[in-house]
DNA sequence: TTTGTGTTTTTCATAATGTGAAAGCGGATT
DNA sequence: AATCCGCTTTCACATTATGAAAAACACAAA
């Protein structure tokens, strides 16, 4: 199902009930159709109005008035109902706005305040994680990475997080580009090793740096979808060996893709499994 | 302003007022403020109001009824109201219905990769072009369109490669449509000057926007067809006119004609020379 | 602080309008 | 032809959207 049409479950309740008197109950239930209708990826009426059982007079009517301002187009020989173009234009004046750091910024905050733990959030340019900003954790011993730093993608929880979702094209392209520095004991510096990881990590759902980067610092990360279900970013915590043991890896990362998974939807993107 | 939503206008009366007995009228009321508030780029309670002369109160409860759904976000900061999330997430379904946009994908990014510019992906749409998608260079100093945006035809690669393959009758009608506005000094707004550029545009396979839309921005572009060899879609490289030089464009044409072949090829399209 | 001005919410009585059941319709399939 | 099945339309009904106005709020200025 589609979380982010169902968002507004992360609300206090006391909202959630104070919205539920000014909203309006048919308008509500049209948008279900809509996002029915994108779910579906397009159907006849009688599939519509089965999949949220509605009756097909209330279905019909409504999806003539998307049709009248071009939401959705009915295609006559097929009898198939498809998103229209009104919509996604109309839609994509969401992407003019705000960029992926100012929509990344409370998620990594209410992520910071979950783990304890500093939150990174970084993309790919030019072969290498460039880290965009964080936000820093309250205790005294922090992992920091100023905004701007570049660093190689092999030896990074989010370089292995965006790794593990790219094509195995762009996977060598990537490491062959850079030439696998060592940075301490544990670094993987084999193609073979860092692509047998990287198939864990994609596995796994999300990528562990531990002490690959450096000594003493562990690092879990997950990556960010774009909407056509492509990697764009990557979001983490960072934080000492002394904090995060190896016993702690599996707690955190349930909060860390989570994050990543709250800005995919902010974002506008799909998950790809 | 946003013809595209507005495009029922084009339709048969009978059909108009057919459809105006199925037509919800809440849902269309409802509708309108999603677009009007798309075309503003977001605003407050009271501007969107005004700008539409509706009461605010039935605004307000249609804006909060949005934002359950998250088609709308409000920024409690600045009570600002604007396109949300689940509104392009919903529109951008309208993309995977033609699998040219996915089919494409690939294709633009190797283009972006092989030229180190923007690439982008448009068709045409009630009379203007349509921008699909983009892949964005690396580069700091880049094109921007973000998809979505409808631009006039004949100030545009895409476009005038699009019209460059259209029949007479076609070419004739799309321009007579728009009023050929001019943007820059080198805008082409005589029709004889423009259907000259098409004609060299068809014989050279590319198109090129020389700074006709932007100061400072050139584009190439080519067209793609479809099984019938009909003109479908247009793709483009577009950037700084520091970076696309005039000795350049020669050397950019091959790629973006490449490219052209290659979705024309991937979509079972012929090519029609 | 208090007062004033311009918003945004909420309330409320009213009738407008969205609703589903059921009846028409039309194009397929037998 | 006859039958079926899904799309439209009709219709009577009460659900529910509506705007005016009042209340709450935010913010500036006195």
């Amino acid at each position: 199902m589609d979380d982010l049409a169902k968002s507004a479950r992360g609300r206090p309740k006391a909202w959630d009930d104070k919205r539920a008197q000014n909203t309006i109950k048919s308008l509500d239930r049209a948008l279900e159709v809509l996002i029915t209708l994108g779910e579906m990826q397009g159907g006849t009426l009688s599939e519509i109005a089965g999949a949220m059982d509605q009756s097909p007079a209330t279905v019909y009517r409504v999806l003539t008035t998307f049709q009248g301002r071009g939401f959705v187009d009915f295609d006559e020989q097929t009898q198939v109902w498809h998103m229209g173009p009104a919509a996604f234009l109309t839609g994509s004046h969401f992407l003019r706005r705000t960029s992926l750091v100012e929509r990344a910024r409370p998620i990594m905050r209410d992520l910071m305040e979950a783990t304890g733990e500093t939150a990174n959030l970084g993309i790919e340019r030019d072969g290498k994680v460039l880290f965009l900003g964080q936000v820093e954790t309250h205790a005294t011993i922090r992992a920091f990475f100023p905004p701007g730093t570049a660093s190689a993608m092999h030896a990074s929880g989010i370089g292995k997080a965006l790794l593990s979702r790219m094509d195995d094209a762009r996977q060598r392209q990537v490491l062959a580009a850079g030439q696998l520095e060592r940075f301490t004991d544990y670094t993987l510096t084999e193609p073979e090793a860092i692509i047998s990881d990287l198939r864990d990590t994609k596995a796994r759902g999300y990528a562990i740096d531990g002490e690959e980067r450096n000594v003493g610092m562990r690092c879990i990360a997950a990556p960010v979808f774009n909407v056509f279900g492509e990697v764009v970013a990557g979001i983490s915590v960072s934080g000492p060996t002394t904090r995060i043991t190896t016993d702690r890896i599996s707690d955190l990362a349930q909060p860390v893709m989570d994050a990543a998974q709250q800005l995919t939807k902010a974002i506008g993107g799909n998950y790809r499994p």
